[in-house]
DNA sequence: GTTAGCACTCTCGCATGATGAGTGCTAATC
DNA sequence: GATTAGCACTCATCATGCGAGAGTGCTAAC
């Protein structure tokens, strides 16, 4: 079999796919005795230098320095992704773990979401980010008022993903509850399904009070959408700071960063956009100078294409990639499930 | 004048202030030369010396190595925040911009919580604490079911501290929103002011429907109730990391563990029990070992005393505790006077 | 195409020595 | 009696140098 020059032998593969393998296990350079040591490849050093000399050429491998062993390059993981690495599953016995762990919790979406968080940190061992299940322009479902005192009333609101969403509202001449519930009985139906731009609308056409109500749910939705593509949640990180890669001074802070900014948010996530997504982006293939040195793994989950969130791992380029990325989709239609049980109107076909 | 041997001259008290100030500055160790260059003394070195070993004898200060300068020990610090520090007082220009920043949130507790721990963050360098305010016994002041579908109902829950909770509650057979609210209407009159354990007494006095409800807010106020005495958040912990105490590795991840764990809240936060109590820990003063190389101040806010919260700063023992703890004291008060807008029925005398 | 052999490179860890800040002590001084 | 000048001494820090070890690349043989 001719080998073109961006073709690589089978053994080539093997090698590449071991190398990626070792190094992200022990972290340190491999080295071609080191490969023969632990697996039997049936070949001499020598054989293996030279192939490892041909995936450096192809610029999957590199050297840290003239003598230490190879390091993949961030091509180096992308061609193991897509080409050695088949279609992981994660293990029988994790996923029946998982499943009951997540039938612990039912149907408390905020619950299942921190338990989705722990388990992806957990299998990865790195950094577990997950944003809520929003709808991309919430509507109305329904919403309360609720007098506190003479003066202040709390403003409760359900929107159409099942989010509650809270307000106080400042009055200046008292309501009682009975107004109050007849007020918020007649305004429901009004608005009910209807976006905030419409609540809006709607609120130009009511005087003093109701109109006062409207406005602030108008407001109180455009705030929250705004900060909805905003919210992302991140777990593990003590146990992620473990590993060698993070230990070192300084980085733990800029990993706090990472996360806090807002480059994972405005330019990896937004392009996650199809429920069911799975999007792998190493090291240098984000445009984000800060995540040059980070792998992350991202899934879009959610029960219709309506209502979704994200959820995914962030770790350093060299992180087992296997194990995650068959975590975060098995965990991602995990959640999906519990969220069209609570969520949609029908089972989706 | 007779120096007793356990009582300080006016210019060792002077010295040790100095130090103090210099060392919280700097971060390096205080030599004799070093507090004269700085500051005028219209002493020798000499006799700064004789002053230092003299402070070291009784223990406010000691020597990393044999040659390096002083550093004040865990003592030295008490001894400098209760005697040397007076009352300070937050800087006018600052509680003018604290106070504007706190008038754009108004009412919303939530984001009034995040802005006092942005502030105390800001003003320390260090990691702000607050927990929000709850009741020790919290009651029952409304809740509202909510039809989502058939067999899903949204139970919203508002307590006697005006927090809102929510949880779904699976039904076998439909009810329509007509009864849930007819329900509601009739159980609201009935558990109003009601502990949990009331209601899951007056929960056997009722039948089917009625009875899940209230068996189902009564789970949720225990549970919300115990998740409560354990619900600390903490903000600027990035910038904390940049100062060098925290920027060698390992010890970031450490500090996560600390935040994480369970010291804080079952061993010093429970020593602070009032409102307006304001308490200081310095490293070996707390008895856990955790946190040994930390210093923590922390108040008590609310707006009676059954509904509070608490809120601080933790940071390295050499931590600038007249800022920090000056912050503290005027950020507590800002947030009781909040609270007591939104809460207590009447003001506090 | 594969392998053995070998010279070469470069990091890592360790000992060495110079530097300099800071001390403690003693004796002189105010 | 308190303060100060002078001086020998201590010890962390930093740069330098050196040996060991891991790993490579090349060439020539298989």
């Amino acid at each position: 079999m001719i080998h073109m020059s961006d073709e690589l032998s089978e053994r080539q593969q093997k090698i590449l796919k071991l190398i990626v393998q070792e190094y992200v296990q022990t972290g340190r350079a491999v080295g071609s005795k080191a490969l023969i040591d632990r697996y039997k490849l049936g070949v001499s050093p020598a054989t293996v230098r030279n192939d490892m000399g041909i995936l450096e050429d192809q610029a999957f491998l590199q050297h840290p320095h003239t003598s230490a062993g190879r390091v993949p390059t961030d091509s180096g993981y992308r061609y193991y992704v897509e080409n050695l690495l088949g279609n992981p599953r994660v293990p029988m016995s994790e996923q029946i773990r998982i499943r009951h762990q997540f039938s612990q919790v039912e149907m408390q979406v905020a619950a299942s979401m921190k338990l989705a968080a722990a388990v992806l940190a957990e299998a990865s061992g790195n950094i577990a980010l997950i944003s809520p299940p929003r709808s991309i322009q919430e509507t109305v479902r329904h919403f309360e008022l609720i007098s506190l005192r003479d003066h202040l009333i709390l403003l409760i609101l359900v929107t159409q993903s099942g989010t509650v969403h809270e307000s106080f509202l400042h009055i200046d001449d008292p309501v009682d509850q009975e107004t109050l519930s007849a007020t918020s009985r007649q305004l429901n139906d009004e608005i009910r399904d209807m976006r905030h731009t419409e609540i809006q609308l709607q609120a130009s056409r009511h005087e003093s009070f109701s109109a006062l109500v409207l406005e602030q749910i108008a407001a109180l939705m455009q705030r929250t959408e705004q900060e909805s593509t905003a919210e992302l949640h991140s777990e593990g990180l003590e146990r992620a700071l473990r590993q060698p890669e993070f230990s070192h001074g300084g980085v733990a802070q800029q990993l706090l960063e990472v996360l806090r900014g807002g480059a994972l948010l405005s330019v990896l996530l937004p392009q996650v956009r199809q429920k069911d997504d799975l999007r792998i982006f190493i090291g240098s293939e984000n445009v984000s100078d800060e995540l040059q040195s980070y792998g992350v793994i991202i899934a879009r989950y959610g029960a219709t294409n309506e209502v979704t969130g994200l959820l995914g791992i962030l770790g350093p380029t060299r992180m087992p990639y296997d194990r995650s990325i068959s975590t975060v989709r098995y965990v991602s239609h995990l959640l999906s499930d519990l969220l069209r049980q609570v969520h949609a109107d029908e089972p989706e076909q």
